[in-house]
DNA sequence: AGAGAATTGTG
DNA sequence: ACAATTCTC
């Protein structure tokens, strides 16, 4: 391979990015002829949404070959009837969007759709359950051949119905290695089973042979065309009131956006990541939506830093690096456990916790923690840079989330939900994953006496209140409410419901999350 | 990837 | 007296 130090440091994406390759659209004759012999091949893309390392779009263009034509498509996947929680350990559908999500997937498919026509391709938009879409759409643009990148959780049962169908009416489907640097049967204890824990989950990663390279972006594409929805007939962007000005500010959702964020954490972000724990400080990378709707790849993130790491790195941003490569791993860690935990959303991993006395969440408790006016500072600042921008910075995810499990007592399913609504990179893992890492009830989890002090952590973190200030900027005035609850009683509250759940289940005296001591997965 | 109390270390 | 370390929940 050549040198792709220049092309990872200035994003990988400047030299592949459709947009870039001054290719007019429809350079290429875009039709192909009805009833002619030359290949269709469908690509089906779905958290994916990108030209650069893609393989199944490379394999879709590739089968098409000089004479047949390649069908991009996205299917807005809805599942057929409502599904109450006992089919959803079966369901093959993906988890529906939440508002923030929808406004994020909207523009990332305008994007892509503008991408594609820049190097002659063509995004075919539908709607419907993926199982009757896919071969109806293959059937009706006569197509030999349907590629698509994996996924990993429950939605992938779909795929493997889809795969025996096509392969049955003598169609090549094939599936793609894209989106996660290690698929989460490829990392397994030395007993054969998933890691429950990330720091030999992460410390098998990195022992394993370095991921791959990314792959270039498709230059030409021979477009096949159907008919498809009008994106806007979808309606993902909130109207009535269109509250997306925030978002609109703080992102650019697509695969420019994606590596321009990419670009920007290398050249500054990276050395000042040691200070990402402090939420004024802007030290996040930012990548997360962007992964999250696949328009950067995890291989691209990957080889940046290993090219950043051979233009040679100070030791600070050396061991930075080494942070953020971790955070990726969490997030491939949520995906393995997603897929051995379907029910990861729905249900404790920890069965003692099915016990715990969660009640029915106060109204009035948990509407001033949705709308940041509980009073605490820093809980209040985390909760409205959500509602304004969609993201929250992590260690105050951690605080805010802390507050409504343990000081409120409100089931962490509630406070998993609003996230899911809000967050422009709630992801079908991630997401659950970390509220019962928060909760104690997942694996690898906090222990539920960890509680955060969000005056403490405010202390800490944001020393100068640089942060509060910029959310809560009435703090200090008689505007701001008095505080919900007292911080040291509720604690004490939630250390109590603690003991009293570990009595009723009689869990040993061993702490939870110690090695050897994991409960046994339903 | 806690907090807070108890204990030890230091001048 | 006060900081650093250790222990418990």
């Amino acid at each position: 391979m050549s040198n792709r130090t220049t092309t990872a440091v200035a994003p990988a994406a400047s030299a592949t990015l459709p947009t870039d390759t001054g290719h007019p659209a429809r350079a290429v004759s875009p039709r192909t002829p009805p009833g002619t012999d030359a290949p269709v091949s469908i690509v089906w893309l779905r958290n994916d949404l990108r030209l650069a390392d893609n393989p199944a779009l490379r394999a879709g263009v590739e089968a098409a070959g000089s004479s047949g034509s390649t069908l991009v498509v996205y299917v807005l996947e809805e599942a057929v009837a409502p599904h109450d929680h006992a089919e959803l350990h079966d369901s093959a559908a993906p988890r529906p969007l939440g508002a923030a999500a929808r406004w994020w997937l909207h523009h990332s498919l305008a994007a892509l759709a503008s991408d594609l026509r820049a190097v002659g391709g063509e995004l075919v938009l539908r709607r419907g359950t993926a199982v009757e879409v896919i071969p109806a759409l293959a059937d009706e643009v006569n197509a030999s051949a349907v590629f698509w990148n994996r996924r990993y959780t429950n939605a992938r049962n779909a795929d493997s119905t889809i795969k025996k169908q096509l392969t049955a009416a003598g169609l090549r489907a094939e599936s793609f290695h894209a989106n996660l640097l290690n698929e989460p049967w490829t990392v397994q204890t030395g007993g054969g089973t998933p890691f429950r824990v990330f720091t030999p989950y992460w410390r098998a990663c990195l022992a394993r042979p370095e991921p791959r390279e990314p792959l270039p972006g498709p230059t030409s594409i021979r477009a096949a065309s159907a008919p498809g929805d009008a994106l806007n007939d979808w309606a993902l962007l909130p109207t009535d009131p269109d509250w997306s000005g925030g978002l609109r500010e703080t992102w650019t959702p697509g695969e420019r956006g994606a590596h321009e964020r990419l670009a920007a954490f290398m050249g500054d972000g990276l050395a000042a990541y040691h200070r990402r724990d402090e939420p004024a400080a802007g030290g996040a990378s930012m990548l997360s939506p962007h992964l999250r709707f696949g328009e950067i790849s995890p291989f691209t993130v990957w080889e940046a830093v290993r090219s950043a790491r051979r233009a040679g790195l100070d030791g600070q941003s050396a061991h930075n690096t080494a942070t953020f490569l971790s955070e990726v791993g969490w997030r491939e860690f949520h995906a393995s456990i997603l897929f051995s935990l379907p029910t990861l959303r729905e249900r404790n991993v920890r069965p003692e916790f099915d016990g715990f006395p969660w009640g029915e969440p106060h109204p009035a408790e948990l509407a001033a923690w949705r709308e940041g006016r509980t009073g605490i500072p820093l809980v209040d600042a985390g909760m409205r840079e959500l509602w304004h921008t969609g993201t929250m910075h992590n260690r105050v995810r951690m605080v805010v989330a802390s507050f409504l499990v343990k000081n409120l007592l409100i089931d962490w399913r509630v406070g998993e939900t609003w996230f899911w609504d809000t967050l422009v990179d709630a992801d079908e893992a991630s997401n659950p994953g970390n509220w019962q890492w928060v909760a104690g009830s997942g694996v690898d989890a906090a222990p539920y006496f960890r509680v955060f002090n969000p005056e403490l952590q405010a202390t800490k973190f944001d020393p100068r209140g640089e942060y509060v200030r910029r959310w809560v900027p009435e703090y200090g005035t008689a505007e701001y409410p008095a505080a919900l609850v007292d911080l040291r009683t509720t604690r004490a509250n939630a250390l109590a419901a603690y003991q009293a759940m570990r009595a009723a289940a009689g869990v040993s005296e061993d702490m939870p999350g110690e090695t050897g001591n994991h409960p046994r997965v339903r």
